[in-house]
DNA sequence: ATAGGTTTTGTCAAGCTTTTGTACAT
DNA sequence: ATGTACAAAAGCTTGACAAAACCTAT
């Protein structure tokens, strides 16, 4: 597929097949709420760019949370991402971040994540600096060459950055969606990761943490009304162990996994997420 | 029992039910004796406070006790408590958090935090409100009285405000403590808590967390020319199967052990920390 | 800005499905307690946003503890929690704490403050927030373009926030410093900022406050065996009158002069700092 | 404790308007 | 492609009603 990077190309049926979206919607959207402002070709045809693609998407998305067209519209309009903003070079924090990790010094990891905070987006910040540290730690963890103890020290401090951004991601309209990691699974700062993406799209989250037995996931889905479960799951064997038990809590609520070790349920027909937790945030949505 | 805090919200009816008082003898009580004086609504409808059910209950209990009901009401009258917790005493502050996190309520949870902070200093909050409430729970969830899905979800919380607090604790130039839990424990509040307190207190903390192989607590130790180490149990047979190298540790370290399984070790010679966290912190310094 | 939860998205409809309130009630719910005031659209639909559910939410738990309907809306109405508000780069949090501010409303500023803590250092918070806050402050009074009133009410605010992060910083082991405005001087945020900053670097705060008599410093800095004196100066001449005092008590103290008119120490060979205050504290420790 | 009247509050209905996806004619 | 039309769905306002809860006075 030849990526539509900048000027109109599309024309308003092929915009159509790709956003699921009649033709003459299309049109009455742009009439009525202004949503698309295509560029014409010579004879008068809409030719549509690919923010207009993502433009459409985003109406979907909030005509199916329940919003109205017109106030769907003026969201998907205003939510616009301006451009992403250059960083100071992603690779030199990283590389900082875990060099101050490395050697036991919080004030300096705070700052190198401050500064990254400053300078993009959470969004950003997460699929671009924390992820990516927790993947090269868990690399250098199994290949021994890291200590238990930098990786606790890592986490504990990650943990409280994520869980400080986390803070009131309980409030507001959105729907629900509930987190927790299958029992004995400890690693949640993924999972954290994850429901700051989710909930900087709207989501509201109820957030268990790690090693939560499923009949208290269940509980606490029926007691919120989730739309929503996410497991996270850091190895494959416990995961097959649960699959029929997932597959019955999948039959009374919208239920996803991530994480390293949710394969095997992909095979059960349970939803997997593969990706990191941020793109598959922003999918979900 | 809910907040209703200063003025009158509840309705005779509602009175009666919390005081178990018929609401015929309410009336009765405030015309005869002058018991209660209740605000009105627009209606006409008597509106009574909080202040008001405690009135009723100290009456009933004279009369359980035999005075007559004119000199009941009297003495009910006379007892008012001057200060009868100004909506942020502790008591109430900690019946409300209680409130919030077992109803899955981020927003409040955090809220009542933010009350407590701001009255108060972070001592006195940890001491009187996080403390007590997870001690609390901890009892509850023995009696079988919450969930795990409620602990979890707390823990998350209250978790994410302590590593809030904590955040910039490895700064300075004070000592260093070494703070983890021993293996396979996995509840880290208390020692956190302990960490913000000796913090408080000029201390430079290195925070290993949950689960940490002994091995790699000397080596942070090591590498961090840490003055104390701090390691938290909570269950005793697991303190036991370590003591002697627990031992070996506080021959190279200064060394102390906490939490409510630590007490085995006291027998083998080792310092042991008996007392909620805070106040151990101030008088470790 | 994804998720736009302050403006009014919601139809009755969609409120209804999430707060499990019937459409026809929530409207005699506005009607008769003016619980939610929404915003209508051109042909006069009512829009609700996020903190309307909040609000629908609140009612229902007091509802479901008792209080009777009218009841239950004034204490849902009153509770307001001051601002959700999804992650913000500091510039954003800069202009909301600006317009907080400037519109009186002390919640809302408090509640910017809160997230800033939440996401970031107090380092960070006070070197990105507040202190650059406080500048522009001065630049505009200085051209007129705001008032006293306004003035005092913000400096009274983050007062009391500097206040709060300064409680315990006398405490503890390290080394102590005392601070103080000249005689005469009344601005003491900045002075105030540089205490917390200094303290998170483990000192030890004697905090005299404004308009403080030299024999008075030094008095202090005898008692507490201060390391330093610190002393702030926001207008060049008073700080030319004193600079022989100064220099005798640098003699006997390491003393250091900060503030916007501390400048003409510097040429009486008196150590001065220039830059921000948090950046000057982490540059002494 | 009862009687007789009032207030409160959730629910419903009628009649009309707005919104919005789809269809059709030009 | 444009413009108009249309009908179903969802909202709005006004008014009313009945059950529950309260009030005063006896």
């Amino acid at each position: 597929m030849p990526d539509v990077a900048g000027e109109g190309v599309l024309r308003i049926g092929e915009l159509s097949k790709r956003s699921g979206v009649s033709a003459e919607l299309l049109r009455a959207w742009e009439r009525r709420y202004g949503l698309l402002e295509p560029q014409r070709s010579a004879g008068g045809l809409r030719l549509y760019s690919g923010a207009d693609v993502d433009r459409v998407r985003r109406m979907r998305r909030h005509l199916a949370t329940g919003l109205a067209a017109a106030e769907a519209a003026a969201l998907a309009r205003r939510e616009e991402t301006p451009a992403p903003a250059p960083a100071n070079s992603p690779a030199t924090l990283r590389a900082e971040l875990a060099d101050a990790l490395a050697s036991f010094d919080e004030p300096r990891a705070q700052a190198v994540i401050d500064q990254a905070l400053a300078a993009t987006t959470v969004d950003t910040m997460l699929a671009e600096l924390i992820l990516p540290y927790l993947h090269e730690l868990g690399d250098r963890w199994q290949r021994g060459e890291t200590t238990i103890a930098h990786e606790h020290f890592a986490s504990g401090i990650l943990r409280g950055r994520l869980l400080g951004l986390a803070r009131g991601w309980g409030l507001g309209m959105g729907p629900a969606a509930v987190l927790a990691c299958l029992p004995a699974e400890q690693h949640d700062l993924g999972l954290i990761a994850f429901g700051v993406a989710l909930r900087a799209r709207g989501w509201r989250i109820v957030y268990l943490g790690p090693d939560t037995p499923l009949d208290t996931v269940e509980e606490a889905a029926r007691e919120t009304r989730a739309e929503l479960v996410m497991l996270s799951a850091a190895l494959p064997e416990r995961v097959r162990a649960l699959v029929p038990r997932l597959r019955a809590l999948a039959g009374r609520h919208r239920l996803v996994l991530g994480g390293p070790g949710a394969e095997p349920a992909r095979a059960a027909g349970l939803t997997v997420l593969a990706g990191d937790p941020v793109a598959e945030a922003a999918a979900l949505s």
